[in-house]
DNA sequence: ACCTGAACACCGTTCAAGT
DNA sequence: ACCTGAACACCGTTCAAGT
């Protein structure tokens, strides 16, 4: 039929990334599938081509939108009186945020960027800034313990967070008693803290 | 052709099981299929299905023999003097071994089985097998903890030791300072053991 | 009983052809 | 410039037919 133009180019990138969050969110990556999403927006399969490189672009975008959601979520979290509060809260944060989605979520770790491709530069930016937020609430903890040691124990703490909210989600920690995922996540952030305020004291 | 009886079905099975480990080993889960399975075995596609249900079923077995890998690495490891330094192994143990074959490894977490079907008894056993390991070396840091604070604290660990291990392999931690996972898992077990052993003097 | 190969209902991606 | 739809090279799974 040749061009149609109903929608500007911004529109249908819209149309195309709404279609395919709807349908991860109902069925996850695997559902995913670039025929899909053009018969529930009315556009021939070609035409997403014209919007993204290929689904790997698109997934790369959908994520991109989720690091940027949840960073405003943590943004817009109150300050507490007490740091380690906030580190909790942050972790609380994470835990609803992912639990709100499942399946939206797991995208960040199921879909792996073919090795031929680096990761984008801005993606690394959106989880540099994520990372920002948790060394931010860990600093004021950290009193006497370089840069360095700090910025690895944000890392640390946000992977044994991503840790636990996973297992947990895939039901993979074969927990019998229903430990449900917060109840794990504040035994982390606990035993973690402890060791991570107490470093000065017994430097490893 | 009809029947060709080359092999047992036990050897069938073994043949489509080596098959699928070197597809996943080269290229991931999503460089399995059913169809390169059969040809990489010299057999059609649909004999694939005499051995087992699905493409699920097929994988979960995979699964299976990797937790049983790891099990078995970590009965072998030797007991060393101080208990933490047992902590540090059982995690060093589960980084080589993700290492050496990262795509097979990634399985466990990127294979989800449908919600529909339970995850089967034989699986969650072998993953209370792992765990009853994590028990076993805190178990002597834990004097004073009730078993059902052990048991949690064993997974906590866990997760946390999962999700170092899967996200600096995914590389998304956005490391600039190229820490590798043994600074990492390091930090991570020092802290939180730190936290664990002092968890009597001070009771949440 | 075991295995094949065609069949069915799908994929991602490209690209000549149409407007 | 934008979009289509056919084409190409794939999928997982089933099942009648053959030995």
């Amino acid at each position: 039929m040749g061009r149609r133009s109903l929608h500007t180019a911004e529109e249908l990138r819209e149309l195309i990334i709404g279609a395919s969050t709807e349908l991860i969110q109902e069925s996850g990556l695997s559902g995913l599938s670039a025929r899909e999403i053009a018969r529930r927006i009315n556009y021939s399969p070609g035409t997403l081509y014209n919007s993204f490189e290929n689904l790997d672009d698109l997934v790369l975008t959908i994520e991109g939108r989720l690091l940027d959601d949840l960073l405003a979520s943590i943004s817009s979290l109150p300050t507490a009186d007490d740091p380690r509060k906030q580190v909790h809260a942050i972790a609380n944060c994470y835990l609803t945020f992912a639990g709100r989605n499942p399946k939206l979520w797991n995208l960040l770790f199921e879909h792996h960027v073919p090795a031929s491709q680096a990761i984008p530069d801005w993606y690394r930016q959106k989880l540099e800034a994520l990372m920002g937020k948790v060394e931010d609430v860990l600093a004021p903890l950290a009193d006497g313990l370089d840069a360095e040691e700090l910025r690895r124990s944000a890392r640390v703490l946000w992977a044994g967070v991503h840790g636990v909210s996973s297992l947990s989600a895939a039901d993979k920690l074969s927990t019998i008693t229903a430990d449900d995922a917060n109840v794990l996540m504040d035994n982390l952030i606990r035993n973690y803290l402890a060791g991570f305020e107490g470093a000065r004291r017994q430097p490893a």
